[in-house]
DNA sequence: CCCGAATGAGACACGCTCGTCTCACCCGGG
DNA sequence: CCCGGGTGAGACGAGCGTGTCTCATTCGGG
Protein backbone atom coordinates (compact mmCIF):
# COMPACT_ATOMS: atom_id res chain seq x y z
CA UNK A 1 0.00 0.00 0.00
CA UNK A 2 1.57 3.42 -1.03
CA UNK A 3 -0.59 4.55 1.91
CA UNK A 4 1.03 2.79 4.47
CA UNK A 5 4.32 4.06 2.95
CA UNK A 6 2.93 8.13 3.16
CA UNK A 7 2.67 7.10 6.93
CA UNK A 8 5.40 5.01 7.87
CA UNK A 9 7.15 8.49 6.25
CA UNK A 10 5.47 10.68 8.28
CA UNK A 11 6.21 9.07 11.42
CA UNK A 12 9.73 8.34 10.41
CA UNK A 13 9.84 12.69 9.25
CA UNK A 14 9.27 13.11 13.44
CA UNK A 15 11.01 10.48 14.70
CA UNK A 16 13.74 12.11 13.26
CA UNK A 17 13.19 15.43 13.58
CA UNK A 18 13.09 14.90 17.27
CA UNK A 19 16.17 13.05 17.38
CA UNK A 20 18.80 12.47 14.15
CA UNK A 21 20.60 10.28 15.22
CA UNK A 22 17.49 7.47 15.60
CA UNK A 23 18.74 4.58 14.72
CA UNK A 24 17.05 2.22 12.09
CA UNK A 25 15.21 0.51 15.11
CA UNK A 26 14.24 3.37 16.72
CA UNK A 27 12.75 4.68 13.33
CA UNK A 28 10.68 1.48 12.55
CA UNK A 29 9.31 1.66 16.35
CA UNK A 30 8.53 4.95 15.45
CA UNK A 31 6.42 3.88 13.12
CA UNK A 32 4.95 1.10 14.90
CA UNK A 33 6.47 -1.44 12.61
CA UNK A 34 9.32 -3.84 13.13
CA UNK A 35 12.84 -3.14 11.11
CA UNK A 36 12.33 -5.85 8.74
CA UNK A 37 9.00 -4.30 7.18
CA UNK A 38 11.23 -1.13 7.06
CA UNK A 39 13.77 -2.41 5.27
CA UNK A 40 11.34 -3.99 2.80
CA UNK A 41 9.64 -0.67 2.42
CA UNK A 42 13.10 1.41 2.49
CA UNK A 43 16.18 -0.21 0.76
CA UNK A 44 18.56 1.14 3.39
CA UNK A 45 19.32 4.23 5.09
CA UNK A 46 19.77 6.10 2.20
CA UNK A 47 16.54 5.62 0.76
CA UNK A 48 14.95 6.18 3.46
CA UNK A 49 16.25 9.75 3.86
CA UNK A 50 16.09 10.05 -0.27
CA UNK A 51 12.39 9.49 0.59
CA UNK A 52 12.44 11.94 3.66
CA UNK A 53 13.78 14.68 1.57
CA UNK A 54 11.27 14.05 -1.35
CA UNK A 55 8.39 14.53 1.40
CA UNK A 56 9.77 17.18 2.92
CA UNK A 57 9.74 19.27 -0.64
CA UNK A 58 6.67 18.51 -1.28
CA UNK A 59 5.53 19.51 1.77
CA UNK A 60 7.15 22.63 1.76
CA UNK A 61 6.07 22.79 -2.09
CA UNK A 62 2.39 22.23 -1.37
CA UNK A 63 2.79 24.88 2.00
CA UNK A 64 4.16 27.44 -0.39
CA UNK A 65 1.45 26.92 -3.30
CA UNK A 66 -0.86 27.57 -0.83
CA UNK A 67 0.39 30.79 0.31
CA UNK A 68 0.36 31.96 -3.17
CA UNK A 69 3.21 34.09 -3.28
CA UNK A 70 2.80 35.99 -6.57
CA UNK A 71 -0.94 37.61 -5.16
CA UNK A 72 -1.51 40.48 -4.03
CA UNK A 73 0.39 42.72 -1.60
CA UNK A 74 4.22 41.32 -1.34
CA UNK A 75 3.92 42.06 2.79
CA UNK A 76 0.80 39.97 2.94
CA UNK A 77 2.32 37.55 0.51
CA UNK A 78 5.33 36.77 2.72
CA UNK A 79 3.09 36.75 5.77
CA UNK A 80 1.12 33.64 4.58
CA UNK A 81 4.50 32.07 3.29
CA UNK A 82 6.10 32.32 6.70
CA UNK A 83 2.55 30.80 8.62
CA UNK A 84 2.67 28.35 5.96
CA UNK A 85 5.98 27.14 6.20
CA UNK A 86 6.52 27.24 9.77
CA UNK A 87 4.90 23.88 10.64
CA UNK A 88 7.73 22.77 9.14
CA UNK A 89 10.54 24.42 10.17
CA UNK A 90 11.65 21.40 12.65
CA UNK A 91 11.37 18.61 9.90
CA UNK A 92 13.41 20.95 7.16
CA UNK A 93 15.97 22.09 9.58
CA UNK A 94 16.90 18.24 9.67
CA UNK A 95 16.62 17.69 6.58
CA UNK A 96 19.08 20.42 6.14
CA UNK A 97 21.79 19.27 8.10
CA UNK A 98 21.15 15.89 7.03
CA UNK A 99 22.13 16.99 2.97
CA UNK A 100 24.97 18.83 4.64
CA UNK A 101 26.25 15.04 4.94
CA UNK A 102 25.10 13.65 1.98
CA UNK A 103 25.27 16.16 -0.91
CA UNK A 104 28.12 15.65 -3.08
CA UNK A 105 27.53 18.83 -5.44
CA UNK A 106 23.60 17.06 -6.51
CA UNK A 107 21.01 19.63 -5.15
CA UNK A 108 17.99 18.12 -5.68
CA UNK A 109 16.22 20.47 -8.96
CA UNK A 110 12.95 21.04 -6.51
CA UNK A 111 14.54 22.83 -3.67
CA UNK A 112 15.27 25.31 -6.80
CA UNK A 113 12.46 25.80 -7.67
CA UNK A 114 10.69 26.61 -4.55
CA UNK A 115 13.74 28.73 -3.53
CA UNK A 116 13.09 30.77 -7.08
CA UNK A 117 8.91 30.65 -6.12
CA UNK A 118 10.10 33.08 -2.72
CA UNK A 119 12.74 34.54 -4.43
CA UNK A 120 9.92 35.92 -6.62
CA UNK A 121 8.22 37.65 -4.25
CA UNK A 122 11.61 39.47 -2.84
CA UNK A 123 11.86 40.28 -6.35
CA UNK A 124 8.02 41.19 -7.17
CA UNK A 125 8.24 43.43 -3.99
CA UNK A 126 11.24 45.23 -4.91
CA UNK A 127 10.19 46.65 -8.09
CA UNK A 128 7.13 47.70 -6.02
CA UNK A 129 9.14 49.78 -4.25
CA UNK A 130 7.83 48.28 -1.05
CA UNK A 131 11.16 45.94 -0.56
CA UNK A 132 14.84 47.08 0.13
CA UNK A 133 17.02 47.22 -3.30
CA UNK A 134 20.41 46.98 -1.24
CA UNK A 135 19.14 43.19 0.34
CA UNK A 136 19.25 40.56 -2.39
CA UNK A 137 16.36 38.60 -3.00
CA UNK A 138 18.55 35.35 -2.44
CA UNK A 139 19.30 37.06 0.77
CA UNK A 140 16.05 37.59 2.15
CA UNK A 141 15.17 34.18 0.86
CA UNK A 142 17.88 32.87 2.84
CA UNK A 143 17.19 35.22 5.73
CA UNK A 144 13.41 33.61 5.73
CA UNK A 145 14.23 30.15 6.10
CA UNK A 146 16.74 31.47 8.48
CA UNK A 147 14.30 32.80 10.68
CA UNK A 148 11.69 30.24 10.44
CA UNK A 149 14.07 27.40 11.73
CA UNK A 150 15.62 29.80 14.15
CA UNK A 151 11.67 30.24 15.87
CA UNK A 152 11.08 26.47 16.14
CA UNK A 153 14.89 26.30 17.43
CA UNK A 154 13.70 29.23 20.19
CA UNK A 155 10.62 27.42 21.02
CA UNK A 156 12.05 24.41 21.49
CA UNK A 157 14.46 25.76 23.58
CA UNK A 158 11.69 27.81 25.78
CA UNK A 159 13.48 30.71 25.13
CA UNK A 160 9.98 32.59 23.43
CA UNK A 161 6.81 31.47 23.35
CA UNK A 162 5.04 29.11 21.01
CA UNK A 163 2.26 31.67 19.93
CA UNK A 164 4.58 34.30 19.60
CA UNK A 165 7.63 33.14 17.72
CA UNK A 166 5.42 32.84 14.33
CA UNK A 167 4.61 36.52 14.33
CA UNK A 168 7.58 37.98 15.52
CA UNK A 169 9.84 35.97 12.94
CA UNK A 170 7.26 37.40 10.40
CA UNK A 171 7.69 41.12 12.03
CA UNK A 172 11.39 40.59 12.04
CA UNK A 173 11.71 40.03 8.70
CA UNK A 174 9.04 41.90 7.00
CA UNK A 175 10.28 45.15 9.13
CA UNK A 176 14.00 44.18 8.20
CA UNK A 177 13.23 43.98 4.44
CA UNK A 178 10.93 46.96 4.03
CA UNK A 179 11.98 50.45 2.93
CA UNK A 180 12.04 53.19 5.30
CA UNK A 181 9.05 55.81 4.41
CA UNK A 182 11.61 58.13 5.40
CA UNK A 183 14.57 58.37 3.23
CA UNK B 1 52.98 22.70 26.36
CA UNK B 2 49.72 24.43 26.71
CA UNK B 3 50.39 25.67 23.45
CA UNK B 4 50.27 22.54 21.56
CA UNK B 5 47.02 21.83 22.78
CA UNK B 6 45.46 24.98 22.08
CA UNK B 7 46.68 24.63 18.50
CA UNK B 8 45.78 21.57 17.80
CA UNK B 9 42.29 22.56 18.91
CA UNK B 10 42.19 25.53 16.33
CA UNK B 11 42.82 23.03 14.04
CA UNK B 12 40.08 20.47 14.95
CA UNK B 13 37.71 22.96 15.48
CA UNK B 14 38.32 23.75 11.77
CA UNK B 15 38.47 20.49 10.42
CA UNK B 16 35.39 19.35 12.40
CA UNK B 17 33.70 23.09 11.31
CA UNK B 18 34.45 21.87 7.76
CA UNK B 19 33.28 18.09 7.94
CA UNK B 20 31.39 17.70 11.13
CA UNK B 21 31.42 13.45 11.13
CA UNK B 22 34.98 13.44 10.65
CA UNK B 23 36.42 9.98 12.62
CA UNK B 24 39.07 10.60 15.44
CA UNK B 25 41.74 9.55 12.57
CA UNK B 26 40.94 12.36 10.18
CA UNK B 27 40.86 14.93 12.98
CA UNK B 28 44.13 13.65 14.21
CA UNK B 29 45.80 14.23 10.72
CA UNK B 30 44.01 17.73 10.06
CA UNK B 31 46.09 18.65 13.86
CA UNK B 32 48.93 17.02 12.04
CA UNK B 33 49.40 14.73 14.95
CA UNK B 34 48.68 10.87 15.31
CA UNK B 35 45.73 9.28 16.81
CA UNK B 36 47.61 8.41 19.89
CA UNK B 37 48.74 11.52 20.42
CA UNK B 38 45.45 12.84 20.17
CA UNK B 39 44.05 10.54 22.69
CA UNK B 40 46.84 11.23 24.93
CA UNK B 41 45.79 15.12 25.10
CA UNK B 42 41.93 14.76 24.98
CA UNK B 43 40.38 11.14 26.75
CA UNK B 44 38.00 10.35 24.14
CA UNK B 45 35.46 12.45 21.81
CA UNK B 46 33.62 13.36 24.50
CA UNK B 47 36.67 15.25 26.22
CA UNK B 48 37.57 16.74 23.00
CA UNK B 49 34.15 18.39 22.11
CA UNK B 50 34.15 19.26 25.63
CA UNK B 51 37.39 21.47 24.61
CA UNK B 52 35.94 22.87 21.50
CA UNK B 53 32.94 23.99 23.38
CA UNK B 54 35.27 25.29 26.20
CA UNK B 55 37.18 26.94 22.80
CA UNK B 56 33.95 28.19 21.19
CA UNK B 57 32.43 29.94 24.42
CA UNK B 58 35.91 31.51 25.07
CA UNK B 59 36.53 33.06 21.29
CA UNK B 60 32.70 34.10 21.21
CA UNK B 61 33.10 35.89 24.74
CA UNK B 62 35.87 37.74 23.83
CA UNK B 63 34.26 38.69 19.86
CA UNK B 64 31.43 40.19 22.53
CA UNK B 65 34.19 41.75 25.04
CA UNK B 66 35.65 43.37 22.02
CA UNK B 67 32.41 45.05 20.65
CA UNK B 68 31.70 46.88 23.63
CA UNK B 69 27.79 45.88 23.28
CA UNK B 70 27.01 48.56 26.06
CA UNK B 71 28.91 51.81 25.12
CA UNK B 72 27.19 54.13 22.99
CA UNK B 73 24.73 54.14 20.16
CA UNK B 74 22.73 50.34 20.09
CA UNK B 75 22.76 50.25 16.82
CA UNK B 76 26.45 50.92 16.45
CA UNK B 77 26.81 48.51 19.10
CA UNK B 78 25.02 45.68 17.36
CA UNK B 79 27.05 46.62 14.10
CA UNK B 80 30.02 45.81 16.32
CA UNK B 81 28.64 42.45 17.76
CA UNK B 82 27.93 41.38 14.88
CA UNK B 83 31.37 42.07 13.06
CA UNK B 84 32.69 40.68 15.32
CA UNK B 85 31.08 37.26 15.86
CA UNK B 86 30.46 36.82 12.15
CA UNK B 87 33.84 34.92 11.54
CA UNK B 88 33.05 32.50 13.94
CA UNK B 89 30.00 31.34 12.66
CA UNK B 90 30.57 28.18 11.34
CA UNK B 91 32.52 27.00 14.33
CA UNK B 92 29.57 27.90 16.36
CA UNK B 93 27.10 26.23 14.42
CA UNK B 94 28.57 23.45 14.63
CA UNK B 95 28.88 23.64 17.94
CA UNK B 96 25.16 24.14 18.29
CA UNK B 97 24.30 21.14 16.52
CA UNK B 98 26.70 18.76 18.02
CA UNK B 99 25.25 20.15 21.89
CA UNK B 100 21.54 19.79 20.57
CA UNK B 101 22.74 15.71 20.45
CA UNK B 102 24.97 15.84 23.85
CA UNK B 103 23.02 18.21 25.91
CA UNK B 104 21.33 16.47 28.93
CA UNK B 105 19.50 20.19 29.92
CA UNK B 106 23.06 21.27 31.61
CA UNK B 107 24.15 23.64 29.15
CA UNK B 108 27.43 25.82 30.02
CA UNK B 109 27.10 28.58 32.10
CA UNK B 110 29.18 30.73 29.77
CA UNK B 111 26.98 30.43 26.87
CA UNK B 112 24.31 32.10 29.01
CA UNK B 113 26.55 34.78 30.38
CA UNK B 114 27.08 35.64 26.89
CA UNK B 115 23.70 35.47 25.64
CA UNK B 116 22.30 37.90 28.69
CA UNK B 117 25.34 40.79 27.21
CA UNK B 118 23.16 40.62 23.97
CA UNK B 119 20.30 40.56 25.69
CA UNK B 120 20.88 43.54 27.41
CA UNK B 121 21.91 45.33 24.36
CA UNK B 122 18.75 44.90 22.82
CA UNK B 123 16.92 46.12 26.05
CA UNK B 124 19.10 49.14 26.22
CA UNK B 125 18.26 50.06 22.58
CA UNK B 126 14.54 49.23 23.58
CA UNK B 127 15.12 51.65 26.64
CA UNK B 128 16.12 54.65 24.89
CA UNK B 129 13.22 53.89 21.84
CA UNK B 130 15.57 52.89 19.05
CA UNK B 131 14.41 49.05 18.82
CA UNK B 132 10.99 47.86 18.73
CA UNK B 133 9.22 47.27 21.70
CA UNK B 134 7.04 43.88 19.93
CA UNK B 135 9.71 41.65 19.90
CA UNK B 136 11.30 40.28 22.62
CA UNK B 137 14.94 40.95 23.53
CA UNK B 138 15.46 36.98 23.71
CA UNK B 139 13.71 36.84 20.18
CA UNK B 140 15.95 39.23 18.79
CA UNK B 141 19.26 37.57 20.20
CA UNK B 142 18.18 34.69 18.59
CA UNK B 143 17.30 36.08 15.26
CA UNK B 144 21.15 37.46 15.63
CA UNK B 145 22.56 34.15 15.88
CA UNK B 146 20.13 32.62 13.11
CA UNK B 147 20.99 35.32 10.88
CA UNK B 148 24.82 35.23 10.81
CA UNK B 149 25.19 32.03 10.83
CA UNK B 150 22.86 31.98 7.84
CA UNK B 151 25.13 34.31 6.40
CA UNK B 152 27.96 32.20 6.38
CA UNK B 153 26.19 29.30 5.17
CA UNK B 154 24.74 31.24 2.03
CA UNK B 155 28.11 32.13 1.39
CA UNK B 156 29.30 28.72 1.35
CA UNK B 157 26.45 27.63 -0.52
CA UNK B 158 27.50 30.33 -3.13
CA UNK B 159 24.27 32.42 -2.86
CA UNK B 160 25.69 35.43 -1.75
CA UNK B 161 28.90 37.19 -2.22
CA UNK B 162 31.12 36.81 0.60
CA UNK B 163 31.75 40.74 1.08
CA UNK B 164 28.45 41.32 0.85
CA UNK B 165 27.11 38.59 3.60
CA UNK B 166 27.97 40.56 7.18
CA UNK B 167 26.42 43.88 6.25
CA UNK B 168 23.07 41.93 4.60
CA UNK B 169 22.90 40.59 7.90
CA UNK B 170 23.16 43.37 9.58
CA UNK B 171 21.22 45.78 7.68
CA UNK B 172 18.22 42.96 7.74
CA UNK B 173 18.65 42.90 11.64
CA UNK B 174 19.17 46.56 11.97
CA UNK B 175 16.38 47.63 10.02
CA UNK B 176 13.81 45.16 11.59
CA UNK B 177 14.58 45.58 15.16
CA UNK B 178 14.61 49.57 14.79
CA UNK B 179 11.01 51.22 14.99
CA UNK B 180 9.98 52.87 12.61
CA UNK B 181 10.31 56.66 12.44
CA UNK B 182 6.57 57.19 11.73
CA UNK B 183 3.92 55.14 13.48
C1' DC C 1 -11.81 -23.71 5.52
C1' DC C 2 -7.43 -23.20 3.25
C1' DC C 3 -3.70 -20.91 1.20
C1' DG C 4 -0.63 -17.24 0.10
C1' DA C 5 1.11 -12.79 1.19
C1' DA C 6 2.73 -9.81 4.61
C1' DT C 7 4.56 -9.16 9.10
C1' DG C 8 7.32 -9.57 13.51
C1' DA C 9 11.02 -11.53 15.95
C1' DG C 10 15.37 -12.87 16.05
C1' DA C 11 19.97 -14.66 14.44
C1' DC C 12 24.00 -13.73 11.91
C1' DA C 13 27.99 -11.65 9.63
C1' DC C 14 30.03 -7.55 8.07
C1' DG C 15 32.07 -3.04 8.46
C1' DC C 16 33.23 0.94 10.86
C1' DT C 17 34.88 3.56 14.74
C1' DC C 18 36.65 3.85 19.08
C1' DG C 19 39.77 3.20 23.03
C1' DT C 20 43.83 0.85 24.58
C1' DC C 21 48.09 -1.15 24.22
C1' DT C 22 52.74 -2.24 22.52
C1' DC C 23 56.90 -1.24 20.24
C1' DA C 24 60.31 1.21 17.71
C1' DC C 25 62.01 5.69 16.88
C1' DC C 26 63.65 10.42 17.48
C1' DC C 27 65.42 14.12 20.10
C1' DG C 28 67.11 16.97 23.66
C1' DG C 29 69.24 17.29 28.30
C1' DG C 30 72.33 15.56 31.79
C1' DC D 1 77.73 9.37 25.39
C1' DC D 2 73.49 7.64 27.48
C1' DC D 3 68.89 7.98 28.85
C1' DG D 4 64.11 9.28 29.42
C1' DG D 5 60.11 11.58 27.57
C1' DG D 6 57.32 12.22 23.78
C1' DT D 7 55.79 10.64 19.32
C1' DG D 8 54.15 7.77 15.25
C1' DA D 9 52.67 3.44 13.57
C1' DG D 10 50.18 -0.34 14.01
C1' DA D 11 47.68 -4.25 16.26
C1' DC D 12 43.90 -5.74 18.96
C1' DG D 13 39.34 -6.41 21.05
C1' DA D 14 34.92 -4.39 21.98
C1' DG D 15 30.75 -2.12 20.77
C1' DC D 16 27.31 -0.65 17.68
C1' DG D 17 24.58 -0.05 13.59
C1' DT D 18 23.49 -2.08 9.50
C1' DG D 19 21.81 -5.28 5.92
C1' DT D 20 20.27 -9.90 5.01
C1' DC D 21 18.38 -14.04 6.11
C1' DT D 22 15.19 -17.52 8.20
C1' DC D 23 11.15 -19.02 10.50
C1' DA D 24 6.86 -18.85 12.89
C1' DT D 25 2.67 -16.26 13.03
C1' DT D 26 -1.14 -13.61 11.47
C1' DC D 27 -4.44 -11.85 8.40
C1' DG D 28 -7.48 -11.61 4.51
C1' DG D 29 -9.44 -13.40 0.27
C1' DG D 30 -10.86 -17.25 -2.57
Amino acid sequence: MSLDRERVLSDVAEQLTRKPSSSMDEIARSAGISRATLHRQFAGRDSLVRALEELGLRRLTSAVEEARPEEGDPVEALRRVIAEAEPLAGFLAFLITENQLFEPGEVNAGWKRVDARVDALFRRGQECGVFRLDLTSAWLTEATYALITASAWAVQAGRVAARDSGPMATELLINGACRRSRP
